[in-house]
DNA sequence: ATGGTTGGGGGCCAA
């Protein structure tokens, strides 16, 4: 089974790219639109016809669309904002998959004077709690705002004041990767010490060059589903798309059915 | 140290 996440920066614009991924579910992050804008039907012709979203006006907004039928659609709210942030389903095998869109935070790496930091903050911390209630099999992914690793960004001195990279979030990523014990898919398949990137900024006049990038964009799955690990793939192609994202797909390939 | 670009929606905000 193949699974994507994917932060698309309006669904209504780049719905279309969504054909050259090739998964059998897609998450998608930031749709920027109401449920009834969503472009169902371009999504049908492309063969999936499982789908479960919560859209909001302008922002956010989240969504899975799958070849698979899906059960038991969930969408829950952290942080206190009531925003579309998060949607899970089960898959047909029993195992709960959790679509996030942690929130960027603004500019300000500090929660006393920036409201929208410390809503990111809040996020983390109570989707920690949710997640550590959880039991059984589970895979979380999507658009988590955060680059915990050195390696995750391009340059780790130069972004530890830089809302996603600064210490107050990745160690506070880091306390609950530890806590959870469950595998970051990517750092998986990548050594630590390789540069990893899911993002790079629309404010480089060459991404490619000047390869500014970040790890946003994470997969984990709970232990019992590590040994079922096949592969995994940054479409960075994706960043060179017309009218790209600033996101590119990540996939994962799992042995389960 | 600064500013750079994009999308949505509406007379700027969030990323």
């Amino acid at each position: 089974m193949r699974i994507a996440t994917w932060n698309i920066n309006s669904i209504r614009l780049r719905a279309h790219h969504i054909a050259n991924i090739d998964a059998d579910i897609i998450c998608i992050q930031e749709m920027k639109c109401q449920d009834a804008e969503v472009p169902i039907s371009q999504l049908e012709e492309m063969g999936f016809h499982h789908n479960h979203y919560r859209g909001q006006k302008a922002y956010n907004g989240v969504g899975i669309f799958s070849k698979l039928p899906l059960s038991e659609v969930e969408m829950l709210d952290f942080g206190g904002n009531d925003q579309a942030r998060h949607i899970s389903a089960k898959l047909p095998n029993g195992v709960r998959l959790h679509n996030f869109y942690i929130p960027a935070g603004g500019d300000e790496p500090d929660p006393a004077i920036n409201a929208s930091f410390a809503h990111k903050l809040q996020y983390v911390d109570d989707m920690t709690d949710y997640l550590k209630s959880l039991s059984g099999s589970h895979i979380i992914l999507g658009d988590f705002n955060i680059a915990p690793f050195e390696h995750d960004v391009w340059s780790h001195k130069q972004l530890l004041k830089v809302i996603s990279h600064t210490p107050i979030e990745t160690e506070k990523l880091a306390r609950t990767y530890k806590t959870l014990g469950w595998v970051d898919v990517s750092r998986h398949f990548v050594p630590m010490d390789e540069k990893c990137y899911s993002w790079w900024s629309y404010r480089n006049r060459d991404w490619r060059k000047s390869n500014r990038g970040r790890r946003l964009d994470h997969i984990w799955v709970t232990p019992d589903l590590k040994e079922n690990l096949i592969n995994h793939q940054i479409l960075a192609d994706a960043r060179d798309w017309e009218k790209p994202s600033d996101h590119v797909p990540v996939i994962m390939e799992i042995d389960i059915s």
